[in-house]
DNA sequence: GTGAAAGCGCTAACAC
DNA sequence: GTGTTAGCGCTTTCAC
């Protein structure tokens, strides 16, 4: 805690006879210095233990080695494991991270946006060299013109990539997974299995991961010649707690499927659970499928048939195109990544 | 990506026809200033979207507001939990977050040591106010006399607290969840649930939350007058994977446990598929505890019982203890967090 | 190969 | 109330 007081370039410089440019000159290697005088200058280095302070380093280079990112709720499995490809990626290039996580403890969505728009500010204050947004605002299916503006004036200052977002009706750099083609892949495989009673079940209609996944799985019913029955479109969460309330809610109905296509794997879950207090076997009496592929689906029992929207690849897609926008200032637009249908246990023809 | 030129206060005192101390000072509202000049100052900031430079002004001020956290692998579970507590009450007491995940891609944890050592250079650095550390050489029981070194060096830089770990025969500021009270915790509800052939699976004999664990378990059988038998205390792991590994290993020897006490909820799960699959119920055959209380947990089939290492509270704990340090220079060395057994499903009197 | 000095953008004495 | 000015610690021309 006492706080040593900081070795400086100067401090260096000093003690080696020479001036501060020559040590700037080692510690960056960016021009030739007499090995002797190098060699005096890094036993030095050694010596304090001098860290240059990257502070005074960045607000000469006007670069940082920073990027930041704005996430809803780090404590969703889907997210650490973007983050995890994001990191990943990012490292090997030489950044450094900057975590923005706009939870609201109340689970007020405009506590959330509004902590969304510090952020950014606070990302720009900090000069951050790129900005990366994954959930919230940008999942909005009507996101409020102050909103989308905020992003964009962003993003004219600083490189920004969205991930599995956008903005309605302003083209903006992003890397995100096939919603639609996902959903197409959940809901054929479920009739591919012959069911023909299938529901959706979770999301939300102002969000507009859900209507595309909605979207898919509509269109591959009527394509199918399936009808979509509305009583069967289950929307209103994504949370474990969610998917017990929709099966519930379908427990109540004379009418049930035989199949639920779930929103997300954590709401598949929360499904399988009330199933399975009410005497359902899954997938015997009931098919379900899950959406996002997180870690526990793999673990659970039965395991969890889902499609994986590959959040550790879509992650590294956005740091790398993140460096190509910040090093090149351009980049393709888009880049999409193609969701997998990943075929565990708890799907299975009807009875 | 078009970088704007950025506007600086020199730009805003000069159409103010002000000095750049006076914008300085409205800006941090550090001394009175005449309400028509503040007000016309204020104007050209919403005007030009000012966004003062923080590198600049942590320079000059020596605060950066920036808290670094160390953690091995934000993909495990329980990082989110502390991560979010952390998050929750640093945020409230306006710091911002570097997240510094030490995770190696090959598992290799040479690497991820070194890693560390990048990550508190890094920090050093980059000024942070405060470091947390969780996970990675702090959980070594006998890590090496440069890994120890290091932090030691670093904390008496910048003030760093450690979570749930500790450096051997050095005084750290640290908040933990007591380990041991924990397993006996864990243990002994097993024992009065009538079980004698307890067997306890998972972690690392070299890491130090591991031989706490073990130790509660071994003291709490001993206590009860029950056997530790060392072929059921199985070690190797904290995954998924290997508490699959385990249960197989069980599942060959002749005498089995009729519960297991595993070193955390990733473990047990592991251990419960298995069972599942070789046709044991779990807890009628097998009876099952974990560690760490994983949100998951809540949510498999059978739920799963545990012991809650009270994650969010740690988080928060730290960073209410670096808060204490940064500003107050002190703070009491040690907070410990209680742990509390969580009974779900999946203990139940053995047969 | 090396040094002097002018920034980078902000804060904080210290004067007035 | 407000301006001047000297830093904060580093990088980077431009000379030599």
């Amino acid at each position: 805690m006492t706080t040593l007081k900081p070795v400086t370039v100067y401090d260096i410089a000093r003690e080696a006879n020479v001036s501060v440019a020559t040590v700037s000159r080692v510690l960056n290697n960016t021009a030739p210095v007499k090995k002797s005088t190098r060699e005096k200058i890094v036993e030095l280095i050694n010596k304090y233990q001098f860290q240059p302070n990257a502070l005074a380093r960045s607000l000469s280079k006007k670069v940082t080695g920073m990027i930041g990112v704005i996430l809803p709720d780090i404590t969703n499995p889907f997210f650490p494991e973007v983050l995890a490809g994001l990191e990943q990626e990012a490292r090997s290039k030489g950044y450094t991270f900057f975590l923005c996580d706009t939870v609201s403890t109340n689970g007020d969505s405009k506590e959330q946006y509004e902590r969304e728009s510090q952020y950014l500010n606070i990302l720009l204050e900090k000069q951050v060299d790129g900005i990366v947004i994954i959930g919230g605002r940008i999942n909005l299916a009507r996101p409020t013109k102050e909103h989308v503006n905020e992003v964009i004036e962003v993003s004219k200052r600083v490189p920004t990539v969205l991930i599995n977002g956008s903005l309605p009706g302003h083209p903006m750099n992003r890397v995100f997974a096939d919603e639609r083609e996902g959903a197409e892949l959940a809901t054929q495989h479920l009739i591919d299995l012959g069911h023909r009673d299938i529901a959706f079940a979770g999301g939300y209609r102002g969000m507009s991961n859900t209507l595309q996944r909605i979207q898919g799985y509509v269109r591959t019913m009527e394509r199918n010649g399936l009808a979509v029955r509305k009583e069967w479109l289950l929307d209103g969460g994504f949370s474990v707690e969610s998917g017990k309330r929709f099966m519930n809610q379908l427990l109540q109905m004379e009418e049930r499927p035989t199949a639920i296509f779930c929103a997300n794997d954590l709401v598949a879950i929360g499904v399988m659970k009330v199933a399975y207090k009410a005497g359902l076997q899954v997938p015997q009496d009931l098919s379900l499928i899950g959406f996002d592929d997180i870690p526990y689906a793999a673990n659970s029992i039965p395991e969890l048939t889902t499609v994986s929207l590959k959040g550790y690849d879509v992650g590294r897609g956005a740091a790398d195109m993140l460096h190509q926008l910040i090093t090149k200032s351009k980049a393709s637009k888009n880049t999409r990544v193609r969701p997998e249908l990943i075929i565990r246990e708890t799907t299975t023809p009807p009875r």
